[in-house]
DNA sequence: AGAAAGCCTCGGCCGC
DNA sequence: TGCGGCCGAGGCTTTC
């Protein structure tokens, strides 16, 4: 089973990332993948040269570093892992087997102790980032309160667009995976092509009650990937809950799988 | 062989 | 008709 770095991976990076709090960055390094949203991946290097790592952050799927100079953020893409020298920040969490290769390490850091962090990625979507501009990011999926929450559902004009779609506006909430969205709508019975302004006060009381289950226990699970609804993720998928087929769509961009008898 | 759970860009469409 | 913003589709990339 394929496992991705959602929110809940993410914060574990972050508290794997808790380690290094104090140590000094002797090197860095990126390729040019892993670099390419910075001016040039040589930029990573130079950057955080000598820097000294003061705190670690999050928001959303963004892992932040937090250092006597600027601050430096990770995102992990579809198949990224944070190792620190041969730990994985979550077991396990590979694409595919569980494997490790040596030429899927995209970059990293090495500290004065001889430790280093690196970026595990075979599909090379993970990106580093120097001082990440946090204005474009909602609040936070993990910690969002039923106000804010209310903000990031509201309407423009119009129906607005399909619940699913704003779920994974990382701009309106940060954090909200294409699973944690399925498992969410999914728990509190909402159909995922629900436009926003057809959402009522008691379905976003139950959709934002399912946004807090969903996270908190798959979370005591151990993954993402843990939900109610995955073993119904595949074609010909039936409903855990009643038995009925799964129905298959692309909404928002990414594959969604719902139940049409429970979710409407 | 086709599909993939993140993110980015582009183009079309809508409303002002 | 023009413009800007919004939204969905498609691309990236490699894997199994």
């Amino acid at each position: 089973m394929p496992r991705v770095p959602e929110i809940l991976e993410v914060e574990s990076y972050r508290r794997l990332c808790d380690q290094v709090v104090g140590a000094r960055i002797t090197r860095g390094f990126a390729d040019a993948y892993l670099g390419k949203k910075l001016a040039s991946p040589a930029t990573w290097a130079r950057a955080v040269k000598g820097l000294i790592v003061t705190g670690t952050a999050r928001r959303g799927k963004l892992l932040l570093l937090e250092t006597d100079g600027p601050t430096l953020g990770i995102r992990f893409g579809m198949t990224g892992v944070l190792l620190l020298d041969t730990e994985a920040g979550i077991e396990g969490l590979f694409y595919g087997p569980h494997t490790f290769r040596e030429e899927w390490v995209r970059g990293g850091l090495e500290f004065a102790d001889g430790r280093r962090l690196l970026v595990h990625d075979p599909r090379r979507l993970a990106r580093v980032e120097i001082e990440p501009d946090l204005d474009e990011l909602g609040p936070d999926a993990l910690t969002i309160t039923r106000r804010q929450f209310d903000v990031a559902l509201a309407v423009e004009r119009g129906e607005g667009p399909a619940i699913k779609a704003r779920l994974l506006d990382q701009s309106r909430i940060a954090g909200v995976g294409n699973l944690l969205a399925d498992e969410a709508l999914f728990r509190a019975g909402v159909d995922p092509h629900t436009p926003l302004a057809r959402l009522d006060d008691a379905r976003r009381t139950a959709l934002y009650r399912a946004l807090r289950s969903t996270t908190r226990t798959l979370a005591q699970r151990g993954g993402s990937h843990l939900g109610d609804h995955m073993a119904a993720r595949l074609r010909g998928g039936v409903c855990p809950r009643d038995g009925e087929s799964m129905a298959i769509a692309t909404i928002g961009g990414r594959t969604t799988y719902w139940c049409p008898r429970h979710q409407h």
